[in-house]
DNA sequence: CTTGCTCGTGTTTTT
DNA sequence: CACGAGCAAG
């Protein structure tokens, strides 16, 4: 019957074929998930279960819910535009907008991305004087959201001590800051579209008997509150197509709650629960080391991915003598594997921490090797863009306080911190907005007139045409054009009439109301929950740079996994907590799993961090991989808990000696200063970044050293036990 | 009010 | 190292 059937495995055509009932894929990387997820929206249908309206399927990322609506109009001739496939926050956002006076909100209601949120809060707690050294914003911030996101609003939050029962306060006035400039933050897009169908009768039954299929992708990086509005839709008897990975679960830390795969299980009574456990993706080499890693982890529901494909190549090791150089080799490597016809975009480097990524882009740009790099700063996050922004937003929405506290001074109109804050005690005391207060008088009312002007010269325009004239009214462009870094900035402003222009081409962004105002609020939207991935360059073959959690969903040829050092990664505050070296090995599956012909694994000795040399030991990921598949391009030096040096002398043949510099001869000699100060650091014999064996602690680096003689002491990085001082007269140390 | 400087502090991952 | 906050001079 339906062509699109063919080619799926048992497994796989038995999910997309299940009957109507709630259903538990367990998918590994590479099975085939995604295909699984829209073959069955395909199937329901075209077998006439379902009517594409009656269908909402939720993803976690925007390139995922583009992926599926594409490939599912290849394989059905019908209009997905107007289908609720998309994202949490975007299927919540679209809920809010038309409903927007049920939930409480203003029609053109703005939402706060990170950054907003936490300027924002910086604004709440001088406006309350509080202690910013004692409740860190950020903290707030996280205090905040972890509440929405267990679905807690001030008045449910249990307070046992003062420090919480005011973080509870913060969180409630920070709520009426919200609601009173008509503004909401990620978190709240979701409760309050939450709330919306649990108090709201009609609204609930309406989308309860429309949405007869619920299919949720990535179903392991659920939240609680996720969980909830997921229930809450379903109850009305829909049936729920979860398809996870436990395995690939590696958003703990913002609440996700792996535990909810048992929950639905449990809660479902669900006995269909499907196993994809054939990759399609990467060679057997590759996919066992990627169960071996996994292996180590304890909670785990089980499953064990196995291909029909060769073993292929083994997995390249490296050890680098420092970051500088593990770029080097880096980029060596990549231009080999372009000799061999490989194409870049085929290549991705990951690391653990945006910061790395630095070094690695330096090497790539000297050697004219061409990269993007994903994350970061993205678009829509840029200084001049989000000026821009701000100003849209006050058309919009003029009570909106950030983003008129944003730009009431940029371009400098001369109103400074003093007149600003007469500004909003005045808006304080009179409840009202800042932009309501500036009417009054003064240099604000310059202001406040702008933001008519500006409102008035875009009524009746297009959405391009409207950024085109805010960006010249406002002054912004001329500003640029005077400053003299300014023409990437001014290139960016262009860049920004581009996206609202292809933003209103693009299908499915304009209303059928078709109103400039619809529009530029879907755009703001669109702003804020699509940070904008669609970068300059996308079509290039260029190498691909990013986080090892922004790789998740990607697959590549050939994968360098770098900087696998203990502190990194695993990252040393993972380490502390107790679930959180199972959430890094995680990461290190996902990372691995990537990888479809080549891996490509690498350490360095040394690493600058905060300005600053660090020591850090091989991460432990490099033991949990078995020898046999592994090869390593450098000397076996001191590498593993048995490992036997191949050079430098024993210790207790003689003592004091001063060892020779571990530097392996490939590697380039660290620059003058380094030596001085490894010198001068010299205590007892042992150097700075010596490796040492110890009876108790097992393998470490020396990353520190003081006094002489009898009293002098090293400090040892001991790596997973930790860092510790040592007095060298007691503890038995054993150069490596 | 603006600009430019110093100082101190700090980063895991993101919709 | 790099950014933000805080302060002194134009």
């Amino acid at each position: 019957m339906s062509s699109f059937l063919s080619g799926l495995n048992p497994p796989q055509h038995a999910a997309v074929t299940l009957p109507p009932q709630h259903a538990l894929i367990l998918a590994g990387a590479g099975s085939g998930k995604t295909r699984v997820l829209t073959t069955r929206i395909a199937w329901l249908i075209q077998t006439g279960q379902a009517g594409p309206h009656g269908v909402l399927a939720v993803t976690f990322t925007n390139k995922a819910a583009k992926e599926m609506l594409t490939r599912l109009s290849a394989m059905l001739p019908i209009n997905t535009r107007g289908m609720w496939i998309g994202t949490f926050h975007g299927l919540c956002n679209r809920l809010l907008r038309a409903h927007h006076r049920d939930a409480g909100l203003p029609q053109l209601f703005q939402i706060l991305d990170s950054a907003d949120q936490l300027a924002a809060i910086k604004r709440l707690l001088k406006a309350l004087n509080v202690d910013d050294e004692k409740f860190p914003p950020r903290d707030i911030a996280n205090f905040i959201n972890g509440q929405k996101e267990a679905g807690l609003r001030p008045d449910a939050v249990e307070a046992w001590d003062d420090y919480t029962r005011k973080r509870v306060e913060l969180y409630r006035e920070y709520e009426a800051q919200c609601l009173r400039e008509g503004v909401v933050d990620f978190a709240e897009l979701l409760l309050r579209a939450y709330e919306l169908l649990q108090r709201n009768e009609p609204i609930r039954l309406h989308y309860q008997s429309r949405f007869r299929h619920i299919l949720v992708d990535e179903f392991q990086d659920t939240n609680v509150l996720q969980y909830r509005w997921l229930k809450l839709l379903a109850s009305g008897g829909a049936s729920l197509f979860c398809v996870g990975d436990d395995d690939q679960s590696i958003y703990a830390f913002r609440g996700a709650e792996v535990g909810n795969m048992r929950d639905f299980e449990r809660e479902f009574r669900v006995d269909n629960v499907i196993r994809l456990e054939q990759n399609y993706r990467s060679h057997g080499n590759i996919l066992d080391a990627a169960n071996a890693i996994i292996k180590h982890n304890a909670a785990r529901l089980g499953k064990n991915l196995w291909t029909d494909a060769g073993s292929g190549e083994p997995i390249r090791a490296y050890e680098a003598f420092n970051d500088t150089e593990e770029a080097r080799w880096i980029v060596e490597e990549i231009k080999s594997l372009a000799g061999e016809g490989l194409a870049r975009r085929e290549m991705a480097l990951l690391y653990r921490s945006n910061a790395q990524s630095r070094v690695l882009e330096h090497a790539l740009f000297s050697a004219g090797l061409p990269y993007r790099v994903y994350g970061g700063l993205r678009f829509f996050e840029r200084q001049e863009v989000k000026h821009a922004l701000a100003y849209l937003r006050l058309i919009a929405n003029p009570d909106d306080d950030g983003a008129f506290l944003r730009v009431v001074n940029f371009p400098a109109r001369g109103i400074g911190a003093r007149s600003i804050e007469q500004l909003q005690d005045a808006a304080k005391n009179a409840k009202v907005s800042l932009y309501a207060t500036a009417q009054g008088g003064g240099k604000a009312a310059a202001f406040a007139a702008l933001v008519d002007k500006l409102r008035a010269a875009t009524e009746g325009l297009t959405l391009p045409e409207t950024v085109e004239q805010v960006l010249e009214i406002s002054g912004l462009r001329a500003h640029y054009r005077t400053e003299k870094e300014g023409q990437d900035r001014l290139a960016n402003l262009d860049e920004l009439v581009n996206a609202a222009e292809s933003f209103v081409a693009e299908e499915g962004n304009v209303d059928a109301e078709g109103e400039v105002s619809g529009d530029l609020a879907a755009f703001l939207s669109h702003a804020s929950l699509e940070a904008g991935e669609h970068q300059a360059g996308e079509g290039d073959d260029a190498l691909q740079l990013m986080t090892v959690h922004s790789a998740k969903g990607l697959e590549f040829d050939a994968v360098f996994i770098s900087g696998l050092e203990e502190g990194l990664f695993p990252h040393e505050n993972s380490v502390r907590e107790d679930k959180g070296l199972e959430e890094e090995r995680r990461l290190m599956y996902v990372a691995v799993t990537r990888a479809r012909k080549r891996l490509y694994i690498s350490h360095a000795q040394t690493r600058m961090l905060h300005g600053q040399t660090r020591y850090n030991l091989p991460s432990r990921f490099f033991d949990e991989i078995p020898e046999g598949l592994l090869k390593w391009l450098t000397p076996k030096l001191a590498r593993g808990h048995a490992a036997v040096s191949p050079r430098g002398t024993s210790f207790g043949a003689s003592p004091g000696l001063t060892f020779a510099p571990r530097r392996p001869s490939w590697a380039a000699p660290p620059p003058a200063a380094v030596v001085r100060r490894t010198a001068e650091k010299e205590a007892g014999g042992l150097r700075i970044g010596q490796n040492v064996q110890h009876a108790k602690f097992g393998q470490g680096v020396i990353v520190n050293a003081e006094g002489a003689g009898s009293d002098a002491r090293v400090q040892v990085n001991f790596g997973r036990e930790g860092v510790k001082w040592l007095a060298l007269s007691v503890a038995k140390l054993t150069p490596v």
